[in-house]
This record gives C-alpha cells, sequence and structure tokens, in this order.
DNA sequence: GTTTTAACATACGTATCTGTTTGTATAATT
DNA sequence: AATTATACAAACAGATACGTATGTTAAAAC
C-alpha cells in the first residue's frame, strides 16, 4: 500500500485534477469529497492525507493555475507610446485566444465565478481583488502614457479606457463562460476589441471626411 | 394555529423574503431549509406547506422578479432614428439607476450569477437566455435602425454594437456585484455609457477638428 | 533484517439535511 | 354548534457527508 514519493506526488495531482472536473460540473458546493475520491480513482482517505478538508482542497487547487489576468500583462510598458494601444489590444486578444484554447482555464475560471464565496474562502476573493487591481494599475499607466502624447482621443481618460476594456473583457468572458460558450470567443473577443480600440484614436480629417462619406 | 388566508399569505411573503436574504448570503447550495425557517421566523413545516422543496422555493422567488434585463427595453422603436441611440443610452442609465436603488434587485442578481446551475433548476437558465435573446434582438433592430438613418459610424455594425453594449453593461454589473460594490455604479456606468455611445457617432468634421486641436 | 513510517483503504460515529408523517389549534363551512 | 379543512409545529425516519480512528501494506531508515 505505501507509495513511493512520486507516486504520491501523482495520486495527489489526479485528486487535484479530478476535484476541477467535478467542481466544475456540480459545483463546488454541491460536490462531495467522495465524488471527487470517485473521480480520481482513490478513496476519501488519499484525500485527507493530502488535504485537510475541501476548503483547504479547493484553495490548493486555486494555488495551482495562475489566476485569470495574472499574466494578462502589458509586456513592456517602456515601448513607444505609439505603439501602448495596439500593445495592449494584442495582450488582451492573446488571452482571449489562450483562453478558448485551454479547457483547464475555462474550467477554473468558471469554478470561480460561480463559486458561493462563504467566510472560509475568503482569502480567494482577496487574492483576485489584489490582482485585478495590480492590472487595473498597469492599465491605467499604460493608457496614461498613450494619453500623454496624444494616442487617445478627447473622448477617453486613462481611467475611463482601463475600465471600458476590464468590463468589456469580463462581460465577454462571463457570457462565454456561463452561458455555454454559444460564440465564437476569439475571433468576436478580437472583433470587438478592434472596435473599442478604435474608438480611442484620435480621429484624423481624411478618416472623418471618408466615414462621413 | 390555523392562520386567515392573509396571514397564510404573509408567512409565505415572509418565506420567500428569508430565503432571498439567505441565499444571498450563504448561496443557494449552501443555505439549508432550516436556515430560511428561522430567518422567517417559522418552522420547516410552513415552509414545507407552501412550496413542495428548495428547488422549488427558488423557482419560485425567481418568478416573483422581473429579471434582471426583461425590463430593459428599449421604449419605442418606432422613434425619430435620430433618436434611437440616446433613447437606448438612456434606457440602459435608468435600469442602471433602478439596480443601484433596489436592494431586492441586487441581491436576485447576485444569487443568479453565484448559483450553481444543477440539472435541477435547468429552467432558470433556459428563461434567462430567452430573455436575453430577446434583449439582443431587440436592440439588434435598434441599432440597424440606427445605422441605416446614417447615425452608426464606419467602425460599428448593429450587431457589433449590440455585444458591445451587452457585454459592458454585464462586466459592469458583475464587477460591481460580485466584488463587493466598490465604486458608485450609476456614476460610473453612465460615465461608460455615454463614452461608448459617443464612439458609435459619425464624425462631423467640426468635431474632429476640435478633437485633434 | 528488523523496525519504522509514509500512503493510503476501510470502518466507525456523528451531525446535518431532507422528506414525510403526525399532531393540533383555529378559521371556515354547513 | 358541530364538522371539516387549513396552516402550520413537532416528531420521525432515511440518507448523505464529514471527520476521525484504525487497519494494512510496502517503502525507507537503521
Amino acid at each position: 500500500m505505501r507509495r513511493t514519493k512520486a507516486e504520491a506526488e501523482e495520486t495527489r495531482n489526479s485528486i487535484l485534477s479530478a476535484a476541477e472536473r467535478v467542481f466544475f460540473e456540480k459545483g463546488v458546493a454541491n460536490a462531495s469529497l467522495d465524488d471527487v475520491a470517485k473521480a480520481a480513482g482513490v478513496t476519501r482517505g488519499a484525500i485527507y492525507w493530502h488535504f485537510s478538508n475541501k476548503t483547504d482542497l479547493f484553495l490548493e487547487l486555486y494555488n495551482t493555475v495562475t489566476l485569470p489576468l495574472e499574466d494578462m500583462i502589458v509586456r513592456d510598458t517602456e515601448q513607444p507610446a505609439g505603439e501602448v494601444l495596439s500593445v495592449i489590444e494584442k495582450s488582451a486578444g492573446d488571452w482571449l485566444e489562450g483562453l478558448a484554447a485551454d479547457e483547464h482555464r475555462q474550467r477554473i475560471f468558471t469554478i470561480l465565478l460561480r463559486c458561493p464565496y462563504g467566510d472560509d474562502l475568503l482569502p480567494v476573493l482577496e487574492k483576485q481583488q489584489e490582482v485585478d487591481d495590480r492590472h487595473t494599475v498597469m492599465l491605467d499607466n499604460a493608457f496614461a502614457k498613450a494619453k500623454s502624447e496624444g494616442f487617445l482621443n478627447g473622448n477617453w481618460t486613462a481611467q475611463s479606457a482601463t475600465k471600458a476594456l476590464r468590463w468589456m473583457m469580463e462581460g465577454l468572458c462571463s457570457e462565454w463562460l456561463l452561458f455555454g460558450r454559444r460564440f465564437d470567443l476569439a475571433a468576436e473577443g478580437k472583433d470587438g476589441l478592434r472596435r473599442l480600440f478604435g474608438s480611442f484614436q484620435p480621429v484624423p480629417e481624411s478618416v472623418s471626411a471618408a466615414a462621413v462619406s
């Protein structure tokens, strides 16, 4: 019965993987540890050996992934201001493509969205807010740089552009994940991004004339 | 022990009201019927008298409210095309104000967002999708009318405008409701709407010149 | 080679939640 | 006034699900 350290690590991982699938399918609250154990091909004994309880299992699962927005970094804020906007747009588009291609992240994101945050897993909410806040600050700075160099038209401030982008991304992903992925996330998302960033640009007179024509 | 019909209806309503608060605080899955009963000042007997089980209670609660988007109607699509955009914008802004002022709707919306939709309450999901779809069609038609009359600039199609608006509203409300209402929903929402609808407008040359200056 | 200990499986006790059943006081009915 | 049906409360029975305690086997440690 006693396994090697490598085997133990394997079962631990299989438990985490099973928990991800079960939590995704039944919801964290409705899933029992026995459900997870059966999905992992072990008994609850194994789960209680590796984790102290369901909350702990959830927290550990949560720690295995990079948060939804954590890697959506504006890679290089030291870039020429003229390219800042296109870099952000590309970064957001890439992130959508990554999500669309990675079922693992889709499940984690969905679990987090539908999670009934009780007092027990307050740390999860706090970490999420912290990541969100960092991301907001980063975007604010990048847009401010673009604004100061004249690449953001009079309609938009740095803060309002940040919020518009974040709200659009959040709404887009929520609808896609929670409502059955009924459209092409990457394609429609990038299309939306293109239009949003198009509305950021100052309008040269020639383009304006063309649009009116 | 036997109450009058009016009293019975009163307890029924108090049960629904208590369910709303308890479901909001603990999540639908984590809340027991005894929690609801205690919050309502009755026993589970009363709940089982008025409702057949927790799912039924949830469905009845769900039916007491107009859905989040159900009343966000473009009131008059027969209006002059020039005013369609401003009517939609005002309608969305009013809806945000209504949500910000109505804690009842906030709780219902939050419950629906965080709800781990099992197979049992599939009808809820279906009705929500139906409402969403109707709303999308209405917006599509309205934007199409505006577009055909030249009130939507070349960057936007009717469909893309609809999606941009819906995503923004959804992201906005999700962040506000799920992350502790950390900003002024009506004020910031209307601000975002103003900028979004500003980007819809065709740019007259005079304005364009002013923006560049 | 023996002992120890890690990595589980199994078994147990318990709390909780659910659904039903029974009891009961009173409003409504006749 | 007697009866009946209503609107619950209280008690009961069954099923989970949880946490723990104990058993078991094989890998390490010595």
